[in-house]
DNA sequence: AATGAAGGCAACCGCAGAAGG
DNA sequence: GCCTTCTGCGGTTGCCTTCAT
């Protein structure tokens, strides 16, 4: 190593290509194919490195290069194989013709990483995180449910004029959407002692992402069980594959489909509507249905489902909170 | 309407490995 | 086998646009 950089040379050109250097290049390669990419500028008439050529080709003037929103597939794809793969951009980008890894590497720090970690999960392992901070967004989400309820529920009659408006079956939903939350953090705890996906040695995260690939990606539509879709090193991980698309059709949730509020219990609510939206959970009117009818008071019972926390939400009964603040008034109160 | 903050994206930098002499 | 050169990849930066106040 040691090498200094191509671009140190001097009165090279750096920054956005023009329009004019855009079309020589294009031009150039159209014509004699990129070659040695070093004397390419050169040969071009481009006063730029080749890096910075072969760079501006790549991720902009191919002529396969696809432009604009990821699609629902694509983003599924792209989460599980990361979850297999972990950031190996160029072999991500290979299973999705028409992205570049730039592109994706962009899409996955500016949108999809943001949301694993703002739903509590390590984008790295995509596992639940453990930590109490990472479940801070969630506990003032229920901090701000609590009033809710509380409010709903100061007065007997002001409780049942909301029963009989609708306003307690919107509450129903809510603490149902509670309980999977419950579930969610104790998940998170279930998986406190699993190894992360990035010790998975590189040729069976290859393999494991051949294989996931070559049998079928979780499919959007959910004609395969989730169960199906988890490949071997990721069987207890959380998002790849076993995330749901996003409810079809909700445009009003924002331009990526995932929705994502802005924070506080908002968020609570985009996210279960997330989760809901047809993959290994069951769909929020399921919550609610089960909120209306025998609601199971342990927590869990209503996504017995659930793929998440491998196994640890749907064997072992919560309660879990209490086992993190046994002692604190709010959960205790609220559970 | 102005201004600051945040988000999104194109491009750069430096390292690692492959290829060739 | 060693050294040099080249290519590709992943991380990071900085600019531009959009949004919020």
């Amino acid at each position: 190593m040691g090498r200094s950089p191509c671009c140190d040379e001097s009165g090279l050109k750096k920054g956005p290509w023009t329009q004019e250097e855009d079309e020589k290049l294009l031009q150039y390669i159209q014509k004699n194919g990129h070659g040695s990419w070093r004397t390419l500028p050169r040969l071009a008439g481009l006063n730029r490195c080749g890096k910075s050529c072969r760079l501006r080709w790549t991720n902009y003037l191919r002529p396969d290069i696809k432009r604009g929103k990821f699609s629902q597939e694509e983003e599924q794809t792209i989460l599980h194989l990361h979850s297999v793969l972990g950031n190996k951009w160029s072999a991500i980008a290979a299973h999705l013709p028409g992205r570049t890894d730039n592109e994706i590497k962009n899409f996955w720090n500016t949108h999809l990483k943001k949301r694993l970690i703002q739903m509590g999960f390590d984008p790295m392992t995509h596992r639940p995180r453990t930590d109490f901070f990472a479940a801070l967004p969630q506990l003032i989400a229920l901090a701000a449910l609590r009033d809710q309820l509380a409010a709903a529920g100061d007065t007997p009659a002001a409780g049942a004029q909301h029963l009989q408006d609708g306003a307690g079956v919107d509450l129903a939903i809510q603490a149902a959407k509670l309980q999977y939350l419950q579930c969610l953090l104790q998940s998170a705890a279930a998986t406190t002692t699993a190894s992360p996906a990035g010790t998975v040695a590189a040729h069976d995260a290859e393999a494991a992402a051949a294989a996931a690939l070559g049998g079928g990606l979780c499919s959007p539509q959910g004609t395969q069980d989730s169960a199906d879709c988890l490949v071997p090193v990721s069987g207890s991980q959380l998002p790849s594959c076993t995330f749901p698309e996003a409810p079809v059709g909700s445009e009003e949730e924002g331009d990526q489909g995932l929705s994502y509020g802005g924070g506080g219990a908002d968020d609570v609510v985009d996210v279960f509507a997330w989760h809901g939206g047809g993959g290994s959970l069951p769909p929020l009117a399921d919550l609610s249905d089960a909120a209306n009818n025998n609601m199971s008071t342990d927590g869990c019972s209503a996504t017995a489902s659930s793929s998440f926390g491998g196994g640890g939400a749907t064997s072992s009964p919560l309660p879990c909170w209490p086992e993190f603040f046994p002692d604190d008034p709010f959960i205790t109160d609220f559970l």
